[in-house]
DNA sequence: CGTTGAACCTGTTTGC
DNA sequence: TGCAAACAGGTTCAAC
């Protein structure tokens, strides 16, 4: 489910109403849901939240403690949120870990993932920065016009296939993708080394716009998305192409939007999105 | 090294 | 109505 959009609203939302609070429970109800540092787990007793930043789409908290700082990774995967628990609870079933929080900030933030696709790491700094290393490359939202065009310069593949690829450039997903692509006037299957240099500078404009818009619209709820404090985004209702098959081509070229299925879903206009 | 596609999960929607 | 298949915002790992 959550982008890049959808992660930067569930920070921005976890440093307005956690940090500088004191967790006084990490408590996980399945063991599988750690990936590593299941030994860390007691060290975050009486942690304090000191800082809480998006890198790709996970979520990372750092923790204070006697002079030393742990993090709290987290990958929300498809269906993954963290949500603060309410009067209005939602069901017990698959919340996997639970933090309290105390201090002018008590909270109790709770990690639900039903797929369980992502999962939680425990990191000393050694080890947050090898994972970081291993996994992502440079982020959508920041990365330079140059470093982007000699990455799509150097794709012998789809363009969709790379905008995915959190190893190339980190951030992006699939509802991103096709809007990206719709907007940029290039089709999913265009391959990165045959773009033009003007097409490869709209594509960098344009994939910065929209994930912009992405979060200042509160990102995308498409079913299950909400921020931490249960609001829902709006970035769905500017969706162009994403799930708008046989919808009319919103540039107004009368060509109907056509989906397709090769691994992930894809929606672009056959019209407008030429290869290159 | 870069790219592709199946596998991993549960829940909901679609189609016969 | 009932059941099975298709599909959903992601990452990983093996194979090319």
């Amino acid at each position: 489910m959550p982008e890049l959009p959808e992660v930067e609203v569930v920070v921005q939302h976890l440093n307005t109403h956690i940090l500088g609070g004191t967790i006084q429970t990490l408590t996980i109800h399945r063991s599988d849901i750690v990936r590593t540092g299941h030994d860390l787990i007691p060290w975050f007793h009486k942690a304090k939240v000191t800082h809480v930043r998006r890198i790709g789409k996970c979520v990372i908290m750092s923790c204070q403690r006697s002079q030393k700082t742990r993090y709290l990774l987290s990958e929300l995967g498809m269906t993954g949120l963290w949500f603060f628990k309410t009067n209005l609870s939602t069901s017990p079933q698959h919340i996997h870990c639970q933090i309290t929080l105390s201090g002018a900030k008590a909270r109790e933030l709770h990690y639900w993932n039903p797929r369980r696709f992502g999962r939680l790491w425990l990191f000393e700094t050694a080890g947050l920065e090898a994972f970081i290393q291993r996994r992502f490359g440079p982020d959508a939202l920041t990365i330079s016009l140059e470093e982007f065009c000699d990455l799509v310069q150097s794709t012998r593949g789809q363009l969709k296939s790379f905008l995915l690829n959190q190893h190339r450039m980190a951030g992006i997903g699939n509802i991103y993708a096709n809007e990206i692509l719709f907007r940029a006037n290039v089709h999913p299957d265009a391959q990165g080394h045959k773009l033009r240099r003007t097409s490869c500078l709209r594509l960098h404009q344009t994939m910065q716009k929209v994930l912009r818009e992405g979060i200042e619209s509160g990102g995308s709820s498409i079913r299950d998305f909400r921020a931490p404090d249960g609001s829902q985004g709006h970035f769905q209702k500017a969706h162009q192409v994403y799930q708008k098959d046989g919808m009319p081509c919103p540039h107004g070229c009368s060509t109907l939007i056509t989906r397709f299925q090769k691994e992930r879903s894809s929606f672009f206009c056959p019209s407008c999105q030429k290869k290159r």
